[in-house]
DNA sequence: TGACAGTAAATGTTATAACATGTATGGTCG
DNA sequence: CGACCATACATGTTATAACATTTACTGTCA
């Protein structure tokens, strides 16, 4: 595949500035990534953002957590968490049940079920990241997280 | 907003590895740089795959692309996108016209509408850009573009 | 020439994303 | 207390993404 993003795009012009251009490098980067990653959990019929909400059940542990807690810790926004814990209640991946104490809250907890499952993607998770990020070495990919950093926190 | 990944996603546990961690803040970086780009688009009611594809055809010229061109330069995959140009005709943004040569292919050209949309709009989009990434510098800039573009070469 | 494989686009269908609105619960202050 | 506002989640609806299938056209080669 062409390291080159103009070359990648087929675009004839040169990008508008350079800040256009790691617009687009970033996009097309997250795009591809995404899209090896969706194609990954495929066979375990879950799409990436449900692994994402899985995640973060499990890291949460036995208290779960709260839908507004979970939207907060998802990587990419979800305008409609209700109806993917929907899904993975559906599929006997969590469970939910109102607060007791304070009815306003529904607390979500990861199954024994949903547990089993992300134990056995996360060695080829794992492999599928370091095949596509691993090149860069350690140096670069904290390079990487720095400057994305710097970026999320200019915003 | 803060600089911390792991803080800004209030995970409690490390990252599996940095492949990982890398993998979540260009996921992270990419949502929210996507987000703040479709709000800006969002009074002249156009979506960013929108806007994408629009300016694909303003630099392909008068002579328009195929279909499939359109597809291979987009940023993130398209599916569909016959309908994406079903919606940009039906806004009066672009015309297509059956190939007289080779009657397989639909060539898409950008309307003058089209063309007055995207003048409209270079400014504030360029403005966004700078704003959100011209805090990384041209030096940065360059280096977050190299170590992208090698995570997609390795792909 | 005419069956056939290959290519390009369109269409049908389902699931999900996105948005607006609604409902239940809890806290606050006159 | 009780009206009022804020919070948390759910629901209704529409648009779009994703996938599979179908149609249209071209080139080839027996």
């Amino acid at each position: 595949m062409s390291t080159n993003l103009k070359e990648e795009l087929r675009q004839k012009r040169p990008f508008a500035s350079t800040e256009q251009e790691a617009f687009l490098s970033l996009g097309r980067t997250w795009a591809v990534l995404e899209h090896a990653f969706s194609e990954a959990l495929k066979p375990h019929e879950i799409t990436p953002t449900q692994y994402n909400a899985l995640r973060i059940l499990r890291g949460a542990g036995p208290e779960g957590l709260s839908r507004g807690d979970i939207v907060h810790r998802m990587v990419s926004r979800v305008p409609d968490a209700t109806r993917l814990l929907d899904r993975l209640e559906a599929m006997g991946l969590s469970v939910r049940a109102r607060d007791t104490q304070d009815r306003r809250y529904v607390r979500t907890r990861i199954t024994e079920q949903g547990l089993a499952l992300l134990a056995d993607l996360d060695d080829s998770v794992q492999e599928l990241h370091e095949r596509h990020l691993g090149a860069l070495g350690e140096d670069d990919l904290e390079t990487l997280i720095d400057l994305l950093s710097r970026i999320r926190s200019s915003i």
